[in-house]
DNA sequence: GCAATGACGCTCT
DNA sequence: CAGAGCGCCATTG
């Protein structure tokens, strides 16, 4: 078999992918990666993240790490700013400053989610 | 065209 | 339970 075409995977797709996830709802690095279509590929998402801009229109807050919780920036304060603007749409936070993706998660169809268990 | 630059996730010790 | 290692790749100057 021809070996799986791996698809160039270019942070204007998972930008794409970003804009999707609904208000009031979040999505974890390694969910938007699949959504993607590059499995596996979480860290990308990440850096895909990164070299996002102000003012861009992609919902950059909804998106967390497969605990739920917002990933440590170069930035101080903007963190905080995700979890203020994530509050600000009715998501709520529990005591470990995580979002309880039981609740948050953006569901999708039927590729996204299939990965809801307990996170170690 | 090359080197540097990053916002993760999972497994194993 | 905590820490460390490994995999992975596009975009920018």
């Amino acid at each position: 078999m021809s070996a799986r075409k791996r698809r160039s995977i270019s942070y204007a797709r998972i930008y794409s992918i970003i804009r999707r996830i609904p208000r009031g709802r979040v999505a974890t690095y390694g969910q938007v990666a699949r959504l993607a279509g590059i499995p596996g590929h979480a860290r990308q998402v990440g850096y895909a993240l990164h070299a996002l801009t102000d003012g861009s229109p992609v919902p950059w807050h909804r998106v967390v790490n497969a605990r739920g919780g917002v990933s440590r920036r170069a930035t101080p304060g903007a963190e905080l700013e995700q979890r203020l603007r994530l509050e600000a749409e009715g998501v709520r936070f529990d005591a470990r400053a995580q979002v309880p993706l039981a609740r948050f998660q953006w569901k999708t169809g039927r590729r996204g989610l299939r990965r809801a268990r307990p996170l170690r």
